[in-house]
DNA sequence: CTAGTGACTGTTT
DNA sequence: AAAACAGCCACTA
């Protein structure tokens, strides 16, 4: 098992609720700014009814990605994250100023 | 090993 | 503001 899917994993499973992170906030997170891509495919690879919050993991512009792949997923996502308290304005789009979350720990 | 693809991002048109 | 380009990384054929 790739160290890497866990490292997205358990970067994702920390993001508090209420709130949202990019995917370069992942890849930084885990210590890799220039890996947005790979967590992108990582969480792509995540099997439904998993304990990772995959919903709270949206792209830089705010928006939800899967948009070409499935319109039902992601108003699924955009139902769970309003749901966790989480706002979109008319255009689908998460202010990150107010829920962006920073990981404000970089791991060593 | 090389080539192609993709739930991305920052810069440039 | 929206679209196009290039760059980076992991995975598959």
């Amino acid at each position: 098992m790739p160290s890497f899917y866990q490292d997205v994993y358990r970067a994702v499973r920390m993001i508090p609720p209420g709130r949202v992170a990019t995917y370069g906030a992942i890849a930084a997170m885990i210590g890799r700014p220039m890996d947005a891509r790979a967590v992108g495919y990582a969480l792509r690879a995540l099997p439904d009814g998993t304990d990772v919050p995959w919903h709270r993991v949206i792209n830089a512009k705010g928006t939800i990605s899967l948009k070409d792949r499935a319109p039902n997923e992601t108003s699924c996502q955009r139902t769970l994250l309003e749901r966790e308290g989480v706002e979109f304005d008319a255009r689908n789009r998460v202010d990150l100023r107010r829920h962006g979350w920073m990981g404000l720990l970089p791991e060593p």
